[in-house]
DNA sequence: TAGATTGTTAATCGATTAACAATC
DNA sequence: TAGATTGTTAATCGATTAACAATC
């Protein structure tokens, strides 16, 4: 079929499309047209439809979709049926939110191991799991061979990390660290999750609504 | 100037920006051209020139970029000397989370509020203040007019909150719920942490590196 | 001055939208 | 069949990259 790859825009649009089908399929809506989920998500049908058609032909003319063979497709494309071995890295404020937060299993991730390199939080349990030191990250990963690391420490500790895990053969990172992945390893797959730079976007905006586009210093006169 | 608004492609690389400069900044680098800086950054020379002059001319011919200039220039365009009152709604995990991680002050964002409906929470401090019940939200809001609100709480619980919420002038939402603020409430400034689509996204890049675009499901044959 | 590097215009590329024939 | 709505091609729009004259 000489799939040419999807692009990453699209890629980001079908969580999205799946959220909102698992909503409709709640509501026990058993159809929908591009042109009403458009409205509901306040997109183009016109994109809807070619967003869709990277992945196969899953509507009918005349009809539209049916929702829970769209949802079904979706997830299945998102790869939220696998189990992906995962060990998360950094068991503070942040890890323990994610943790407590996130529906891993129904995404297709399965946490295998925790790992914090403070001792205070060393064997301690969250959820079945131990927490164990970073120092056994090796011993761990030749044994149980992990695919995905969620990295919640600072930016220097992820940059050690990162060098090991991808010996390891870790090669994809969630990473909520400053620490720029993807430059420094080309040939992993990183999802950065930046809460810092959301919100100076938040920033940016506010202030603009405030002050429309208030010309900058620039150019000396 | 006529400045006509910059692009939201542009906005959301100002914030990587910064951080390199402030890293230069650290290690007493005085001046960077666009080329130097483009190579740490994986973008192109081109594209950060174009992105530096929709707000003004800061390098000079044959010298560069002064780093501390521009990285001020920057947090002034982002609005980080700025102190826009701001309230967080639901103090659980993921709350306390953002509360000790997020360099708020230095950023321009001052939390003057913070409020959970857990009757449970209620009169708890942290980091200097108490939280209140959500009833509390209209008097509080009449009295300290916060601008922006930090939304830690779920879908449902949302809903009924932002719609309260714009009602009393808030009108610049840092959203970590799934509920679809700019859809329903057109006018408002929203700036999405969807945790969720952003880990499925990674599970998408990683089926994808496994096993390379295998076709879909798709038409019947 | 010569060399370097910007600011800015033009060219390219990719993503979104519009249009419409195919078809259920 | 007539109406609806897809899948897909073509047109538009916007963002990125390349090129180069201006200038420090």
């Amino acid at each position: 079929m000489g799939n040419k790859s999807v692009s990453i825009s699209v890629v980001r649009r079908l969580p999205r499309y799946y959220r909102f089908l698992g909503e409709l399929l709640n509501h026990s809506v058993q159809r929908i047209s591009s042109r009403e989920l458009s409205q509901r998500m306040g997109l183009t049908a016109s994109q809807i439809r070619q967003d869709l058609n990277c992945f196969g032909g899953f509507g009918q003319q005349g009809y539209g979709y049916n929702v829970e063979l769209l949802h079904r497709e979706i997830g299945n494309i998102l790869g939220m049926n696998q189990h992906k071995k995962t060990i998360l890295i950094g068991v503070g404020n942040l890890g323990r939110a994610i943790l407590s937060h996130m529906a891993f299993e129904e995404k297709g991730i399965e946490i295998i191991g925790l790992f914090d390199r403070s001792e205070a939080l060393v064997g301690e349990k969250i959820g079945g799991l131990t927490i164990a030191h970073t120092d056994e990250l090796e011993a761990f990963c030749r044994e149980r061979q992990p695919k995905v690391a969620i990295l919640c420490v600072p930016k220097y500790t992820a940059e050690d990390l990162v060098v090991r895990l991808c010996k390891l053969g870790v090669n994809a990172y969630w990473n909520f660290s400053h620490y720029d992945i993807a430059v420094h390893h080309p040939g992993t797959v990183v999802e950065n999750v930046h809460l810092g730079d959301s919100l100076m976007t938040l920033c940016y905006e506010v202030k603009e609504m405030e002050e429309p586009s208030a010309p900058q210093g620039g150019k000396k006169e």
